[in-house]
DNA sequence: GTCTATAATCCGATAGAC
DNA sequence: GTCTATCGGATTATAGAC
């Protein structure tokens, strides 16, 4: 069942992806890079749109390949802090590979995600829900909703990197991967002072003691 | 000096672009919408890039009457809580303007962006340092580097909204804007336990009292 | 200032010969 | 399985008449 010409255009398609992003990508370029005319890659790929999920699938391959050595960590802290970094690491190394991730489909002339790609979103956030939940166990994070607590963290690590490589921040790498952590260590260790903290809490969340439903994350990604 | 036809054209830009996005924005709909035939703009634009440029001053226009508002409160926190609420209704009611004013300038068809732009993503920034810093000067918030404290909010703000908007979480608004002050609160208390808080940072920010060169950020936006 | 007409490219996708 | 040829559409932008 193997299809050596379909390997071979996909791995065009990505290289091609990551050399001229969403917007330079089309078929006649991946065509002319594969060394056939136009027609022949439908032979192979129903249309453009496919290729692109297929593109999207090597995207995740690389992204969990990055988080997943942090399960190699001996204790919850350790892992989780491995994942942090190798998520700065993925985003640092394939900006191109981390911005597909978040494309909506709409963008790739999709109407909806396929679902083996919708799933793999869920996975790599429960893999954080997971890192997170076990460091609340032992002690390490405050008790509450790891759902909840994960995405307060994983919105501060993705609005850094995207405003990183999107160019915001006029840096070098190395200096942003420092920033990256002391903002994260912010983060644990709280931006308010001791006397102010339960009074802003208070504020901002009302009188009531207040239980926020948990989202239902439909992916980790892309909507 | 006024040119009313350009004001017409600027006016059917914002229209378009806030129907149809970037990617369905073209010299030609623009045309149609303003009721002329599509050379007739190029008296009015030297061209589309020029165009943008203009939507994206309205962009601005309307982000930081949002944010100004927040002026209107008396103390200093009040002040900060209420940016923070300007910047999620913003982003909320108007998320193509969001958009827009993080969007790379190669995307509109820029080398970079207009001076006059540049400088307008530089004092909505400074306009956060200020909020936090007044905060710092009076114990609300912990002392530090005021630049740094407010990437870490805006990045988390950013995360937040961006992955929101791009539909990765199935909630509806209300339980959004709950969501978003909940997170905020969780990043004023700290995710750690005070127990691990420190042993926490020292291991993320490495044994020796880190101080962190300040980032010059080149504007709010857009690299 | 607006028009018609057009240049010069690009795109996705298909028909049908080989 | 690949080719040639082509359909049908999009785009920015300009030349020149009115």
């Amino acid at each position: 069942m193997s299809d050596l010409q379909r390997d071979r255009i996909l791995t065009c398609a990505c290289e091609l992806y990551l050399k001229d992003g969403l917007d330079g990508f089309s078929m006649r370029k991946l065509a002319r890079d594969v060394g056939v005319t136009a027609p022949a890659l439908y032979r192979h790929y129903q249309n453009k749109e496919h290729v692109l999920a297929d593109v999207v699938r090597e995207a995740f391959r690389e992204f969990t390949a990055y988080l997943y050595r942090a399960l190699e960590g001996r204790t919850p802290w350790e892992r989780l802090a491995r994942a942090g970094e190798g998520y700065l690491e993925f985003a640092l190394e394939h900006p191109r590979w981390y911005e597909i991730l978040f494309i909506a489909p709409e963008q790739m002339g999709m109407a909806a995600l396929p679902d083996d790609l919708e799933a793999q979103g869920c996975a790599v956030h429960q893999f954080w829900v997971d890192r997170v939940r076990e460091c609340m166990d032992q002690g390490l994070l405050r008790q509450g909703d790891p759902l909840q607590a994960s995405l307060t963290m994983w919105a501060h690590a993705h609005g850094l990197v995207t405003l990183f490589n999107h160019g915001a921040f006029q840096v070098d790498v190395d200096t942003f991967r420092a920033q990256f952590r002391a903002s994260g260590a912010r983060m644990l260790m709280g931006l308010a002072t001791d006397e102010f903290a339960a009074e802003a809490v208070e504020q901002l969340m009302g009188a009531e003691p207040v239980e926020v439903d948990s989202p239902t994350v439909k992916g980790m990604m892309q909507g």
